[in-house]
RNA sequence: GCCGAGGUAGCCUAGCUGGUUGGGGCGGCAGACUCAUAAUCUGCAGGUCGCGGGUUCAAAUCCCGCCCUCGGCACCA
C-alpha cells in the first residue's frame, strides 16, 4: 500500500500554474500505479491557519473562516476540472484535524521534546496586543536591514525567531512596539540532528530536495512552535496560545488520511505503507527536516520519499505574483475553454520533474498542436475512422512484433513513472504513437483495400491494438480525452489495467469516432499573451493626478563618489551632488556598474524618498533605473545638465 | 560568501558508472502520400558538446582552474 500526498495549498489565494506543477504529476503517478495494480491512497487539503490569512481576511472585511471556505471551494473546483482526483480533500479548520493535531503535540510533549522558554516579544501598546510574525517590522539583528518579524526579507534572508528583531514597530498602527516577556514553547529540533542525518541518507525522492536537506541538517536550531494568535489550533499545554501553522499543516496528512481510509493506522502508526510526499521545492525544509523530526518525536511512521517539483517560469521569467509573472488556472486557463488535459500534458512533458518548467503560451500551442494532436490524436483518429468506415468490425490478429513494441513502451513508461520521470514516460507514449503512424503509413492499407482486403484488415488490426495501448497508457495523463476515444472502440478505461495493452480481443467493433482534440489557433492564445504582457510592463492600474506626481522631488544629480558597500554584492554607496548638497544614496547596482564608471555620471534622483538603512548604511534618496530582466539600467539625461535641475 | 543545479546546432532536450560516425523534437528546406484536424511519412541542412589545462590508446562523459546562468541559504508562495 502507498499513501501519496500533495503539499497543502494555502487558503489565501487562487491556484496558479505553479501549484499544478505538484498536483498534476502526483495525480498521474497515482493513476499509473493503480493501473499497475497497486493500492494507493491519495489525499490533500487546504492549509487554513496562520497570520497571512488573518491579515487578508481583515483586509477583505470577512472572517478568516469565510476566506478559507472561499478558497477551499475554489481549490476543489479547479482540481475537479483538471481531473485531479484526491480520495479525500480536507481542511485544517475541521474538528478532526484539530483533534489529531492536539493529540500529536501532546505526544511530543509526553516524549519530552517540547519545552517552554521566556522570550522577549514585540508588543504594541496602542493596539494592546503581542505582534506575531508578520505584524511586526523592524531591523534585522544580523545585517541591520529593515526586516519582517519572522524573516529578514530584504537583507540577509535569515530566519528570525520571535523576539529577535530590533527596533520593532507595529505594522498595523505604525507605532513603536515594546518588548515584553512572554512564555512560548519550543520543539527540541536539535535533538534530532543525528537521527535526521541518518534518515536523510536513506530517504528516497528527487535529488533536488534531498541535496538541500543534507546541507541544512548540519545547522539545526530549536523551533518556536506557538504564537499569540486567535486563529489556529489551540496549544494543548497552554490554551491561550495557538500552534504555529507549520506545525499543524503537515499533520493534515495524517488527519486527512484518517478520513480517507479506515486503514490509516497501518499507514501512520504501523509503518505498513510507503508514504510519498509530492511537494514544491519551496517547502523542502519542512518536509525533510521538521516533519520527519516531528513524526519521529511523536512515534508516527516516517515518509519514504519526498518528491519535489522544480520551479515554474512564465514566458522565461522567474515566477512572481507581484510582478505579474503568473498564469491563473481558473480565470485564465479554464475560462479560455482549453482542454484541461492539454495543461496536464504540458506540465508532465515539458521537462524532468525536478527541473524548471517554463510555461509559454506559444510553446503551449506548439506542443499541443504538434504532439498531442498531430502525433497522438491524428493516429488515433485516422485509424479509428479508417477502421470504422471500411470494416466496422475488425477481426483481431496482431503480429508479435507489434506486441513487442507495445510491451517495450509499457515497460519504459511504468519504470519511468516509478522513478518520477514523467517526461520520459510521456515521451514514450508519443514514440508509440509515432511508431503507429509509421506502421500505418508503410502498410498502405488504403491501397490494399482495393487489392487485398484481408491484408488491409490485418494492418488495421495491428493499428487498433496500438491504438488500444495508447489509450490505456495515456489515460493517466489525459483521462478525459482518452475516455472519449476509448468509447469509440468499445473500451471501458475505468476498469482497464496496464496489462490490458497486450490483451488481444477477438473482434473490435467500432463506433463512429469523433475528433479527440481541438487545435489551438494563434487567436486563442493572443488575449492571454496580451494579459501577460500588460502585467509584465508593470503598469499600475490606478491613475495618479498631477498633484500626486508633484509630490516627488525628482532631480538631476551628479555622482561625486562611488564605492561598494562592504559585505554586500549588490549595494553601492554613492555621494551625489543634487544642487544644494551632496547626498548619500545606497543603490542596488553594484553587480552591473563599477565605481569607476559611475564617477561623474549624471543620474536621476528621487530626493525626497523616506530615508532607510541598508546593510547599516544610511540612504537618503533613490537613483532611478530601468528594470531590464531584473538588472538595473541607469537613466541619464540626454545632455549635460546642472546637478539639482528639477525634473518635470 | 557558502551550497546546489546547469551551460550540447536558431530554440528545447537525451547522453555524462569514458569507447563504434554526439541521439531526439520544434523551427527551416526538399520530396512522397492522401486513411487522417495541410494531419502523416521520407530525406537534407545545421554542433569548436561554456573556456583553458590535465589523465588516457580513447573524454560531452573523469580530474584541476576559470567564465556565465539559475536556484537555496529555515517558515515567502
Amino acid at each position: 500500500m502507498k499513501l501519496v500526498t500533495c503539499g497543502l495549498p494555502y487558503a489565501n489565494g487562487k491556484l496558479h500554474i505553479g501549484h499544478l506543477r505538484t498536483y498534476v504529476p502526483a495525480d498521474v503517478y497515482v493513476r499509473f500505479l493503480r493501473m499497475a495494480g497497486e493500492k494507493v491512497v491519495f489525499i490533500c487539503g487546504s492549509d487554513c491557519h496562520g497570520t497571512p490569512i488573518v491579515v487578508n481576511a481583515e483586509k477583505e472585511g470577512v472572517k478568516p473562516q469565510e476566506l478559507v471556505d472561499k478558497y477551499h471551494d475554489h481549490f476543489q473546483r479547479v482540481f475537479k476540472a483538471l481531473s485531479i482526483n484526491f480520495d479525500f480533500f480536507g481542511k485544517t479548520t475541521e474538528n478532526y484535524h484539530h483533534e489529531r493535531t492536539r493529540e500529536f503535540v501532546k505526544k511530543l510533549a509526553e516524549n519530552g521534546y517540547i519545552y517552554k522558554k521566556e522570550i522577549e516579544l514585540a508588543y504594541c501598546e496602542k493596539c494592546n496586543r503581542f505582534l506575531p510574525d508578520r505584524y511586526v517590522e523592524g531591523i534585522c539583528p544580523y545585517c541591520k536591514t529593515p526586516a519582517r518579524g519572522d524573516e529578514c526579507d530584504q537583507g540577509c534572508g535569515r530566519h528570525l525567531e520571535p523576539g529577535e528583531i530590533l527596533d520593532p514597530k507595529c505594522k498595523i498602527c505604525g507605532s513603536k512596539a515594546v518588548f515584553r516577556k512572554q512564555t512560548h514553547y519550543f520543539f527540541n529540533l536539535s535533538a534530532f540532528q543525528e537521527f535526521l542525518r541518518e534518515y536523510l541518507s536513506k530517504l528516497s525522492g528527487t535529488e533536488n530536495a534531498l541535496n538541500y536537506a543534507r546541507e541544512w541538517v548540519g545547522n539545526l536550531r530549536d523551533w518556536c512552535i506557538t504564537r499569540n494568535l486567535e486563529w489556529g489550533v489551540r496549544f494543548p499545554l497552554d490554551e491561550s496560545l495557538v500552534l504555529y501553522v507549520w506545525v499543524d499543516a503537515p499533520i493534515g496528512y495524517i488527519s486527512f488520511t484518517e478520513r480517507a481510509t479506515d486503514e490509516w493506522k497501518k499507514i501512520w502508526l504501523e509503518g505498513k505503507a510507503e508514504i510519498v510526499h509530492f511537494i514544491g521545492l519551496d517547502i523542502a525544509y519542512h518536509h525533510c527536516i521538521f516533519w520527519p523530526a516531528m513524526l519521529k518525536g511523536a512515534n508516527y511512521s516516517l515518509p519514504s520519499a519526498i518528491v519535489a517539483s522544480g520551479m515554474v517560469k512564465i514566458e522565461g521569467k522567474t515566477f512572481s505574483k507581484s510582478r505579474g509573472y503568473v498564469v491563473w488556472v481558473e480565470d485564465e486557463y479554464l475560462k479560455s475553454g482549453f482542454n484541461p488535459d492539454y495543461l496536464r500534458y504540458y506540465i508532465v512533458n515539458y521537462t524532468s520533474h525536478d527541473k524548471d518548467l517554463n510555461f509559454s503560451w506559444d510553446v503551449f500551442r506548439d506542443k499541443v498542436n504538434n504532439e498531442v494532436i498531430a502525433t497522438l490524436g491524428n493516429f488515433l483518429f485516422r485509424i479509428l475512422s479508417f477502421a470504422w468506415k471500411n470494416f466496422g468490425k475488425v477481426q483481431m490478429e496482431v503480429d508479435g512484433e507489434i506486441l513487442a513494441e507495445i510491451e517495450k513502451a509499457k515497460d519504459k513508461i511504468l519504470n519511468s513513472i516509478r522513478k518520477w520521470e514523467f517526461k520520459t514516460a510521456s515521451d514514450a507514449v508519443m514514440e508509440l504513437a509515432s511508431f503507429g503512424n509509421v506502421y500505418f503509413q508503410n502498410s498502405k492499407a488504403w491501397e490494399l483495400l482495393k487489392s487485398d482486403r484481408a491484408r488491409a484488415m490485418k494492418a488495421v488490426a495491428n493499428c487498433l491494438q496500438i491504438a488500444k495501448a495508447l489509450v490505456i497508457l495515456c489515460y493517466p495523463i489525459m483521462p478525459k480525452s482518452m475516455e472519449k476515444v476509448a468509447e469509440a472502440m468499445g473500451l471501458k478505461l475505468s476498469s482497464c489495467s496496464l496489462d490490458d495493452v497486450l490483451k488481444v480481443d477477438e473482434v473490435v467493433e467500432l463506433k463512429k469516432p469523433e475528433l479527440p482534440f481541438k487545435k489551438i489557433e494563434s487567436e486563442d492564445i493572443e488575449p492571454l499573451k496580451r494579459v501577460l504582457l500588460s502585467r509584465f510592463s508593470g503598469r499600475t492600474s490606478s491613475e495618479v493626478t498631477l498633484e500626486d506626481f508633484k509630490k516627488l522631488d525628482l532631480r538631476v544629480g551628479k555622482v561625486v563618489s562611488a564605492e561598494r558597500v562592504e559585505g554586500s554584492k549588490k549595494l553601492m554607496k554613492l555621494l551625489v551632488d543634487i544642487g544644494e548638497e551632496n547626498r548619500q544614496i545606497v543603490a542596488g547596482i553594484a553587480e552591473n556598474y563599477s565605481p569607476e564608471e559611475l564617477n561623474g555620471k549624471l543620474v536621476v534622483v528621487l530626493a525626497n524618498l523616506k530615508p532607510a538603512r541598508l546593510m547599516g548604511v544610511e540612504s537618503r534618496g533613490m537613483i532611478l533605473a530601468a528594470d531590464v530582466d531584473g538588472k538595473p539600467v541607469l537613466l541619464v539625461p540626454d545632455r549635460e545638465v546642472k546637478p539639482g535641475e528639477r525634473i518635470k
